[in-house]
DNA sequence: TACATTTATATCGCAAACGATATAATCTTA
DNA sequence: TAAGATTATATCGTTTGCGATATAAATGTA
């Protein structure tokens, strides 16, 4: 029985390239969002309350995978940025609900225009816009894979 | 002129279902990682180590995108846990040469079992054979084409 | 040979991630 | 209703990731 010695090699991992791709995706919206004054997770929570208004921390966290650990002291920092407003719940005072304030909702407006840099950015000769969509598809159910496994 | 909210639209993006793919992948590891007392980042560096020898620090980075930032403390850590070793280069004493240990060396026959499961718990009714190859041609071609770009 | 430039690591500070654990509110059930 | 279980956040400690900068060696050049 021979070891598979070969399963090792940097190029036959499929974690590695996926580590790599999104950091390397992290960094092409990083001047884009220094202009906005915030980093790229703080950018995926104003998705979320751009998209959901008003959401506790859990649902939040449930739609981007993260928990409490990680978002309060993100959250607190947006608010320190005078983005978000938090507030406990009345009629459940274990839970915070965050929402956008003016401010918060205002920056919308100069994000609407990333999206469409960032996907002329991907583009590359090397990859068909057909080709990105299966990508796409694919990306989304290993993701969704994933998460029912974890 | 409309503007395109819909593009800030969690589900769709590119970069978060890439963001949460490779963390839920890094998590995967986890369990077969701490057995062998080591990060997933640590994983990466000695599977660098594992396939091409002595490498210096910017070898290193070059072939995980990383650069000495990050590296030189995560080293310092596989250094005291006696799994590589790390020299300045007689040559060039500008260069840090890494190299495995006997027990980094060692480590590798712990590891090689590791890949095969990971594409065990990969597996999803959801995704074919053929889909899941497709989709890593695609995947490192994005990251080669954003590695161009950055 | 002097001095500027480049190169390879290292250091620093900050913001994630995340496992483990704490805290407080709510719910369950005996 | 009182005690235990569950739930929602928060806190803590460690490791990454990374921009900015420092340091020291090597290289280029006047």
């Amino acid at each position: 029985m021979e070891e598979n010695f070969e399963n090792l090699y940097l190029e036959n991992q499929l974690c590695f390239p996926l580590y790599a791709a999104s950091r390397l995706t992290t960094k092409m919206y990083a001047p884009y969002l220094e202009d906005l004054d915030i980093t790229y997770p703080q950018y995926l929570v104003l998705l979320v309350l751009w998209q959901y208004k008003e959401q506790s921390v859990s649902n939040i966290g449930q739609k981007l995978l993260l928990e409490s650990n990680t978002l309060t002291p993100l959250l607190k920092r947006l608010e320190q940025k005078k983005l978000i407003i938090r507030k406990r719940s009345i009629k459940d005072e274990r839970t915070v609900l965050i929402s956008l304030t003016k401010e918060g909702k205002a920056l919308k407006k100069k994000a609407v225009c990333i999206p469409e840099k960032i996907i002329k950015s991907f583009k590359t000769d090397k990859i068909s816009l057909s080709e990105a969509i299966e990508f796409q598809k694919t990306l989304v159910k290993l993701m969704e894979g994933l998460k029912e496994k974890l």
